[in-house]
DNA sequence: CTTTTAACACCTAGGTGTAAAATT
DNA sequence: AATTTTACACCTAGGTGTTAAAAG
């Protein structure tokens, strides 16, 4: 029953929003699929390990804090979800955003126009209308209990504020240097809501108790 | 431009709202009176020491984080404003209470209804109506940027938790006692609608540089 | 002289991966 | 054997009164 944050968190850039328009801004975590994965060690690699019926839970929203918000202020600034947590705790009544380990994820973005026909600020689910979803292939993750893959561990100890204290600043820096060359989002994430489409460039995203997918 | 938390913070209790509607709560700390004051150290007591006029500004408004909320929700917990903070930096851009050292101030609670006709999370001022406000006589208080009074410091450093680091654990403790018999608030303030008027028990109210008013 | 500011040690509060223990 | 939970040292982040220096 742990609830650890999202690292490295979903952070975004927001453009063609209209400037005097409020909105909210939310975001929740999908399966990718209905498998079951176990990493082998030795091909360095997720497996197929089982099925699961995801169907009948509909994910939590976390909403941005700042919401809501003029189209304005949010395409001023990186909208950053660096609060977001997950637990595997089905039972879980704080909120958080709730997956089952060693299954795939992928976050979404929601960009939601204020509608006073809608309790604003108490919004459990989707509205119907007026919302534009966003999610992009490289923040795709895989979730753990503990970790599996040894540079998304160096890679969160070196990442992560708060991992400082087991950062070793000997050699272990070369082999996240060469890691971060092949993590694919570095920048923020961008939404265009001219093109209506999700145009990625890199930015940050993935979960807490949670390795990459590939090996 | 020190800007610190209001310490004792302001704790209500609320009753006779309707369980289904959704208000907004909000504090805000307007003066007392028109007047600058100045601490006579043999005499333990404040004097008048100059005139201000505070009628060309209009005071912050603090929205509690919990808004907007259901009656329902309000009226089953103590509604705590711990989380205020005061500065004397009239440049503030923070959103931060600003208020005159050397003066006199009272703490208001105001209570919003909901409504759809003003933008409900981006309230900057109070409503024309469907507000009711409410002060309470004994959560007065003088703003200092040094202590004045060593039986506030006192107070502060016996109960604010941040301030453990200046606890003695020795005799001070009785000072402490003595001061706590005559301080007026313990136990939340109480708001009533039914009688929309302010009933007060008691609670927890001041400010952060600040010492009460009375010798 | 009175009042304010800034740096400081000392706290609370909470986010890390780790390693051992517990669970399945 | 695989996975999850728990206690832990070590961090970040930020709220205290104190003190000396600065400002008025």
């Amino acid at each position: 029953s742990a609830r650890r944050r999202m690292f490295p968190s979903v952070r975004v850039k927001v453009k063609g929003l209209e400037p005097l328009k409020q909105y909210y801004i939310a975001i929740d975590v999908v399966p990718v699929d209905s498998k079951r994965y176990r990493y082998v060690y030795h091909s360095s690699q997720w497996m197929v390990a089982g099925n699961t019926d995801h169907s009948c839970i509909t994910p939590r929203l976390y909403i941005h804090p700042d919401s809501p918000c003029s189209g304005e202020t949010w395409m001023r600034q990186i909208i950053s979800f660096d609060r977001v947590k997950l637990t595997n705790n089905e039972m879980d009544d704080k909120g958080h955003i709730i997956l089952q380990s060693m299954h795939k994820y992928k976050p979404r973005v929601h960009v939601i126009a204020q509608d006073s026909r809608f309790d604003l600020a108490q919004i459990q689910s989707l509205p119907a209308e007026g919302v534009q979803s966003f999610s992009f292939q490289e923040t795709e993750f895989t979730t753990v209990t503990a970790y599996q893959n040894q540079q998304i561990t160096k890679l969160k100890i070196d990442r992560n504020p708060f991992a400082k204290g087991f950062r070793d600043p000997g050699r272990n820096r070369g082999v996240l240097d060469g890691l971060l060359e092949t993590y694919p989002w570095r920048s923020p994430l961008a939404l265009d809501f001219k093109a209506f489409g999700a145009d990625s460039q890199g930015g940050s995203s993935s979960s807490s108790p949670v390795t990459s997918s590939g090996g």
